[in-house]
DNA sequence: GGCATTGTCAACCATTTGGTTGAGTAACTT
DNA sequence: AAGTTACTCAACCAAATGGTTGACAATGCC
């Protein structure tokens, strides 16, 4: 219960059900029942799926029986560490293909064209 | 174990250890007793956390004890699925407001002028 | 107020998860 | 070839997860 903000956020989507709700939400708002009816599941399921979802401030409710909707701003949460490390980690790729791209050039002289061979 | 591959690297990110690895990996490579070090878990659960890892294709191995390395490649699939309902979700929000100006200015045209606090 | 509908809470169950320790295997070093 | 080092596998454990059913609470309608 007191794990971070960005672990609940990445469990709550790790099910298939949830991201399903989730998808269905952001083209719409909708009331538990109505998102409960077309899974093969119990609504009790369907609204505990729900709680995961608001723990984890993916979706809100002004009351209990109004409908849900998609708290669209906790997605930048997640694009903004994933962006992180994948830049970093396409940063180190083009740092390395230039590293080998370097020694190809060093170690076969022949290949690095014209000018310069003279070392 | 039958999970698809988004819930697989969805419930991979979930865990903030988990998570300092890619963020470590991500500015380089390492082996798996290097990744252990800094944690206060024996290298048998690093290893478990890394096999997890493995399995949602979030990192790579060419042999044991080689240097694990950062697939940067499965971040699209997530920032794909999360990009897609986020701009749905936007759009949304956008018509609502739009919606919601227009009746402001069709119900209430006292308040579309300036300044009016005569009442 | 009374009743039906809608949703949640509680208790329970099976499975998964994240950790442990101990034993085994694979790869370097000499 | 033998020994050390690096890692994984297996068995086990406690806690969390996703599901169930049954009882309860809150809202909307007569």
């Amino acid at each position: 219960m007191s794990e971070d903000r960005l672990s609940r956020v990445f469990a709550a989507l790790a099910d298939p059900t949830r991201r399903d709700l989730v998808a269905r939400l952001a083209s719409a708002d909708a009331t538990v029942g109505e998102l409960a009816a077309p899974y093969d599941v119990s609504l009790q399921a369907v609204s505990k799926h729900l709680k995961v979802l608001e723990d984890a401030g993916l979706v809100s409710r002004e009351s209990r029986r109004a409908p849900v909707r998609l708290e669209a701003e906790v997605f930048d949460l997640m694009t903004k560490w994933i962006e992180r490390y994948q830049q970093q980690a396409e940063k180190r790729y083009q740092r390395l293909d230039a590293l080998l791209a370097e020694m190809q050039e060093s170690t076969s002289p022949r290949e690095s064209s014209r000018e310069e061979d003279a070392s």
